[in-house]
DNA sequence: CCACAAACCATACGGTGTTAGGTTTAGTCA
DNA sequence: TGACTAAACCTAACACCGTATGGTTTGTGG
């Protein structure tokens, strides 16, 4: 069948069935092979498309990161850099699968060079010295991309149970995994308000 | 050549090499046909002693944290935290192309379930609730992780020099490259004292 | 001294991403 | 309208991967 009338493949469609394999069976739970078998197709047909797997995941990883929200920088430099971490962060949740992935690949150029521009861009106005909005900037996205890649990692916990009187000051991690995600949300925004209120005793000190 | 008179390998001797092999080719450069032949035997050779490349990771990650440092607990909670969270992220410096898996992995439970020990109970014996001690652990995991992940997944920002006129905030970007050390460094530090300051403030207004 | 277990080997299986080259169809331009 | 090109699929195959199987030799404990 090669060539049919209306085509069966396109990039969207592709990413599409792509995340969605990821979504349910893990990063490595996809090959070009399951892919194109669920998309009615040979593998090497995908090439048309996508000219490697890393193409194809990048431009998915673009995908996810297009939620990002830098916008509040043009209200004041906290509240900037509240939204950014808690949408960056939601991105992620989003998709823990991709989240290696997002945390450890190059980004794409364009798209991540506008957010991260509008970020600096957005600490310097408000009066932060370059490099303290370079510093802040990096942080910033150590604190998303920590929380996002431990949560991620988690689900090894089950048998903590055994631990319990070894280990006496965990004796409530077997707890722990009920409570995970509200555990982990609690913890970010703990993490952020503290480092946000430390920023702003800085930036009372050096204006 | 069948059963040698002394031994070739041990688990130490492919753990180091492994680990070798990982540092100069990154991770996805080690795979067990490689890893055997620079150790002089035949792939399979190998599964004498690991039963599981997985295994030989873990083993090799297990190596790695041993550096991590929560003695300082003992003092106050703000050097142990300080203490920790330094060694843990040199640790995780020393062997940068390690770090995805050390960020994703579930590590191993003994050793690393007493340091999750030790830091939990040195946050609560200075009289954090619980729920505090397990939200600080985490955060500041978050904080270590993400700075690691962060810098290894640095040296994209080659022709940054392309973009420095559409981007007007990122212009001194090109900089970052050759400094991306010392700026990462300077941006942990940062972040861990935004954070510690931000919890002494809150720990005074608690107790 | 003999049996057994340990440590190596060669071979092979099922998977991966990807390339090469073929075939049909859709769209373009004379 | 008809020829040509380029796109979208195909089959086959390459070079790798982790690992299972089963064989052979050698050191060691009874």
């Amino acid at each position: 069948m090669p060539r049919p009338s209306t085509p069966i493949l396109s990039r969207p469609r592709i990413r599409a069935a792509a995340l969605d394999m990821i979504d349910r069976e893990g990063l490595a739970g996809l090959s070009m092979r399951k892919l194109a078998t669920t998309l009615g197709v040979q593998a090497p047909s995908l090439y048309t498309h996508y000219g490697t797997k890393d193409e194809l995941l990048q431009d998915i990883a673009d995908d996810i990161m297009a939620a990002v929200d830098v916008s509040d920088f043009a209200r004041d430099w906290a509240s900037g850099l509240r939204t950014w971490a808690r949408s960056y962060r939601a991105a992620l949740a989003a998709h823990p699968n991709m989240v290696p992935l997002l945390a450890t690949g190059p980004a794409r150029r364009e798209r991540s060079l506008e957010r991260a521009d509008a970020v600096h861009g957005g600490l310097v106005g408000a009066g932060w010295p370059p490099r303290y909005a370079t510093m802040i900037g990096a942080s910033t996205k150590y604190l998303v991309l920590g929380a996002a890649i431990s949560s991620f990692s988690r689900g090894f916990e089950d048998d903590v149970q055994v631990y319990v009187d070894r280990y006496p000051h965990l004796g409530q991690a077997h707890r722990l995994r009920e409570h995970a995600d509200e555990i982990d949300a609690d913890s970010f925004e703990l993490a952020l308000d503290a480092f946000v209120h430390g920023l702003t005793a800085l930036h009372a000190r050096m204006t």
